[in-house]
DNA sequence: ACCAAAAGCCGCCAAC
DNA sequence: AAGTTGGCGGCTTTTG
């Protein structure tokens, strides 16, 4: 129940003794608004559920001051300088558009800083295209990463050291984590949270940042499910994701889209690249991973992913994966 | 391992 | 004239 934080807190702490966790966003010019939002939200909110934890949230960025971001917003960020290396305990680096990105990696001084925080903090990571930066400064050689999906490839030839899962939400390899997509930093955060505090603190916060699901760092990053979403099915897949345990045949989710079973499953195939039988066992595939990676049983797994029986999961392991439910399990847990 | 019933999916085509 | 829609039949896959 305690954060592991290193350092010590500050000198006042003589009868409180918390231990604080310093949490450092690393921004750049035309840094992405919710790569720095998501995460400091669901540290701050931890404060508020635990009265043990004090992250202490810190935006920062080269020259300091105020900092446009990519939606026009301006974020007040304090200068690197003023940023001992040794007190940040946890640094994530924010993604950016390609130009105030590629500025910030030439950066000397920004490189400097930022290799003398490697050496001493406790976590190093990035969200979304933050990971180039990382990997820009040799931060990533020989350890496996991710970025956000349209970048991955972009990443494996720019730097052929870096071992790159394009598969994953997020990606640990020990201190050093990085993050999908924009609001895979979420998923992230939490899941720092829990290696500092525990797993239903984290679920907790959660809850209050309303995700409907949590999602594992080793679930598959599916593109045609993130392509989706800002389709014209985008409400109906999230309905689906949250309503799995019903039967999610064509003839109801033609009535739930409006639409005739012929002209859903037409449009459905051309909008997501995929027919509706299959994106829906998709979902409940992965829905069935997660539920066995922590530890539920192969009926419980079934029941919650939409299976209609142990059977009938066991089946769709055994044709997708070529393993049964419990190998799985064992496998993965 | 098998089978019958059900569901998924697609080509075709008449009707907008 | 070209494009979209959706009902029908039937082949294939899934399910119990």
């Amino acid at each position: 129940m305690r954060l592991s934080a290193k350092k010590q807190s500050s000198p006042k702490s003589v009868q409180l003794a918390k231990t604080r966790h310093s949490v450092v966003i690393l921004v750049f010019e035309q840094a992405q608004m919710l790569d720095v939002a998501g995460p400091a939200d669901a540290f701050s909110l931890m404060n508020d559920i635990d009265p043990l934890s004090h992250y202490k949230v810190t935006c920062a960025s080269v020259a300091g001051g105020a900092m446009r971001t990519s939606n026009g917003l301006t974020l007040m960020t304090c200068p690197i300088s003023q940023i001992k290396p040794k007190s940040v305990d946890t640094l994530i680096v924010a993604g950016a558009q390609r130009s105030g990105l590629l500025k910030a990696i030439q950066d000397i001084e920004l490189k400097s800083w930022a290799t003398k925080v490697a050496k001493t903090a406790s976590r190093i990571s990035s969200v979304c295209v933050g990971s180039f930066a990382l990997a820009h400064w040799g931060l990533l050689n020989h350890r496996r990463a991710t970025s956000h999906w349209m970048a991955t490839e972009l990443l494996r030839s720019n730097f052929p050291m870096v071992d790159v899962d394009s598969s994953a939400i997020f990606v640990r390899d020990e201190k050093f984590w990085t993050a999908g997509g924009v609001t895979s930093g979420i998923d992230m955060a939490l899941a720092m949270i829990e290696q500092d505090t525990t797993k239903l603190l984290a679920g907790q916060v959660a809850g209050m940042l309303v995700m409907s699901s949590r999602r594992l760092g080793n679930q598959a990053q599916y593109s045609t499910i993130l392509k989706a979403q800002s389709g014209r099915y985008a409400a109906l897949i999230d309905w689906m994701n949250d309503h799995l345990s019903r039967p999610l045949d064509i003839v109801s989710l033609a009535a739930k889209a409006n639409e005739s079973e012929r002209s859903f499953c037409r449009r459905f195939i051309a909008e997501v690249g995929q027919s509706p039988g299959q994106f829906v066992e998709d979902l409940r595939v992965s829905a069935a991973k997660r539920a066995l990676q922590g530890g539920a049983s192969a009926k419980a797994a079934a029941k919650l992913a939409g299976f209609s029986s142990p059977e009938h999961l066991a089946r769709v392991f055994r044709k997708r994966l070529d393993m049964s439910p419990v190998e799985y399990r064992s496998h993965h847990a």
